[in-house]
DNA sequence: GTATTCATGTCTACAGCGTATACAAGACGG
DNA sequence: CCGTCTTGTATACGCTGTAGACATGAATAC
């Protein structure tokens, strides 16, 4: 294994245990077993470390993601969908914090980088909610936006539980996302 | 002027400005005029000196929230609210990052904190949907979990926003942010 | 076979941070 | 007048990221 990886491997470990803030350049180099300034051959500095271990994660995340939502009718794959990403941010709360969160360099621009090949996460979301509309389940719209109604409004519930604002267990927030999701298909007006 | 009011009102500033990483007490003091140590005497550390001025700042943003929103039908009311929240989180988004994004010790808790005189900012969200369940125009519901919906929706938007992941400049951000509401109040369903 | 270059590491050092501790000077109530 | 409280300073500790100089072994060129 390479030093490189090993260096990644347990800043990643830290990251998702105690959050970005507890990755500090000497604590890493103590575990690998390297002086301090040695990460510095491997990433430019810290910052990139982290955006490295970010970057790696969040692409091996986005492969196994909607393994799980095959079957069902269409509104329990979109619900399938919705508590696979509740799995990822209620799961790694400090890792989806960073890269949700803070803000990064290369990171994808709607509505352009978010419409094909782009961003494969969201390019799921999508793709059922234009089955949805295919099926005349959902109302002729643009696909992307529809999407972005239902993904940032979840993003934002997790942003209030994860800041500790919504006094639920775990169990009871998926149900609130879960309703907030079907409030937004069926409309809040009557 | 208090020596604590100027500690608070440097702090805010920079706060403002730069975002609460840039908030150092070494910095602070020296804007003061005083030695680091002395800002000790007035908060306990600077977490709490953060915490003091993004009370303080919260609290006097609240008490001018929705002035501009007096008459109107009840969706251009609606509206008015979500973009009086946009000024802040837009016109401010390092303290507006800082109090959503951080997690905070006494922060309000959903659903009992909000539920009346808890948060007068969201209680204004909720009654104004209360309001349009007594009009007829929303579907009777749990007012509490309609507010949130669109409170969380929004706040999902302006994390993406904030975070650099929307390649739109304010207007048209602001545009998609209405869509965004009226999408959920009418469903995305047919 | 020898010289040179490159990758990968170490060591030392600097400037910055939050803050614990000890001390000082003025205000004030008894 | 004396003790106490408030408000400040000075010094110091351990932490941080990282710049710069140097070492060492492997690979590559002549």
């Amino acid at each position: 294994m390479n030093t490189a990886e090993k260096i990644a491997e347990v800043a990643r470990d830290i990251l998702i245990h105690e959050g970005s803030e507890a990755v500090s350049m000497r604590r890493v180099a103590g575990i690998v077993g390297i002086t301090p300034m040695a990460i510095y051959k491997h990433y430019p500095n810290r910052q990139a470390l982290l955006q490295a271990v970010a970057d790696a994660t969040l692409h091996e995340l986005a492969e196994n993601w909607g393994a799980r939502v095959a079957e069902g009718d269409w509104q329990a794959r979109l619900i399938g969908l919705m508590h696979d990403f509740l799995d990822f941010a209620l799961g790694s709360p400090h890792l989806y914090r960073f890269v949700m969160t803070d803000q990064h360099e290369q990171a994808r621009h709607f509505p352009d980088d978010f419409k094909s090949g782009g961003s494969p996460a969201f390019e799921r979301i999508v793709s059922i909610i234009e089955d949805g509309m295919a099926a005349g389940i959902l109302r002729t719209d643009v696909p992307l936006e529809a999407a972005l109604v239902l993904t940032s409004a979840t993003q934002g519930l997790v942003q209030l539980y994860l800041g500790g604002r919504i006094g639920l267990d775990e169990p009871a927030f998926r149900d609130l996302c879960e309703r907030n999701v079907r409030r937004i298909l069926n409309g809040l007006c009557v």
